[in-house]
DNA sequence: AAAATTTGACCCAA
DNA sequence: TTGGGTCAAATTTT
């Protein structure tokens, strides 16, 4: 709690501090005519750069749904094509599903015995390590869906894993769903934690045909917030829009409403929904304390 | 050499 | 039989 409070301190004073700074250029150089462009653009990118990493830190220490509600599990399922109200079953380990919605196929749903949230994000990274084990192809998803679990699986039994697949809607974002809380011994797994080179894992998710350019198949958290080029849109996270292009009978991705919650920045709005068991989140204060510490650094 | 990723195979409920 | 989730051998990265 106290630690949790000295990181976000320190998150106001190193990132959003200067994140407000670079702002402040920004307007200066916007108001002056004739000014260049390109240091603009380089602000721009930069302040993005300074808020995502304040974002990234201050969501791990606390999931943004304060207000965690008393389901047991929620819904996991990021197919933008099906609906879901099935429920979840405790279940053994590993391949168990649960019913299809509106008789489509490629609707299913997995059972889940913990507790499951999903959010959504331009950042990939969080404070634990992760392990790929598996992508793949979604009917009727654009993006193919990666699969991670902690690294720690094995050492430490650690059973958390979570799913990345880009949203279709804004593919610069991600929906990332957290299966399960870690239950690894946290300072075992600062040495792995990539919180903050920016030059690390995360998905790679290779789509066969992406429009943009700028996306490569590797999609690294570096390009994804460092574009320069990204025109206006890289200023501005654009609100994210639940419609379902394709089916109607969809109102929502997530459609359990439980808990959303809005962070302003910069003017423009970023939505992040967060689900579930009231997931226990549990991280050890000295991990953050250590991440933020050795982030802190690296502007 | 060890750790991480890729990717086709496999499992299983629907 | 199918699609989503996982496994694991092969491959790549560190």
């Amino acid at each position: 709690m106290d630690t949790n409070k000295a990181i976000k301190l320190k998150v106001m004073n190193y990132h959003l501090v200067e994140g407000h700074e670079f702002a402040t250029k920004l307007q200066q150089l916007l108001s002056q005519p004739g000014s260049g462009q390109g240091s603009a653009e380089d602000l721009a990118a930069k302040i993005l750069e300074t808020f995502n990493k304040a974002i990234s830190i201050l969501d791990s220490i606390e999931p943004l749904s304060s207000s965690s509600s008393s389901l047991a599990a929620v819904e996991g399922s990021q197919n933008a094509s099906c609906d879901n109200d099935g429920k979840f079953e405790d279940s053994g380990d590993s391949r168990k599903r649960l019913g299809p919605v509106k008789g489509k196929r490629g609707c299913y749903k997995r059972k889940k015995r913990s507790e499951t949230w999903t959010k959504q994000s331009p950042i990939l990274e969080d404070t634990y390590s992760w392990r790929k084990y598996g992508q793949k192809e979604i009917l009727n998803a654009k993006f193919p869906r990666s699969y991670f679990r902690c690294t720690h699986k094995y050492t430490q039994g650690c059973k958390a894993t979570k799913q990345v697949q880009k949203v279709e809607l804004e593919p610069r974002m991600f929906s990332i769903t957290y299966m399960g809380s870690h239950t690894c011994n946290t300072n075992a797994a600062i040495p792995e934690v990539k919180a903050c080179d920016n030059h690390h894992d995360e998905i790679t998710m290779d789509m066969e045909e992406h429009q943009s350019p700028s996306l490569t198949t590797s999609m690294k958290e570096e390009e994804e917030n460092h574009r320069p080029h990204g025109s206006s849109t890289a200023l501005v996270w654009p609100e994210i829009v639940f419609e379902e292009d394709h089916h109607h009978h969809h109102q929502a991705i997530y459609a359990s409403g439980d808990t959303s919650t809005s962070i302003d920045v910069l003017g423009s709005h970023q939505e992040l929904m967060m689900f579930g068991a009231g997931g226990d989140f549990e991280f050890s204060d000295n991990e953050h304390y250590a991440i933020f510490n050795s982030c802190s650094n690296l502007s």
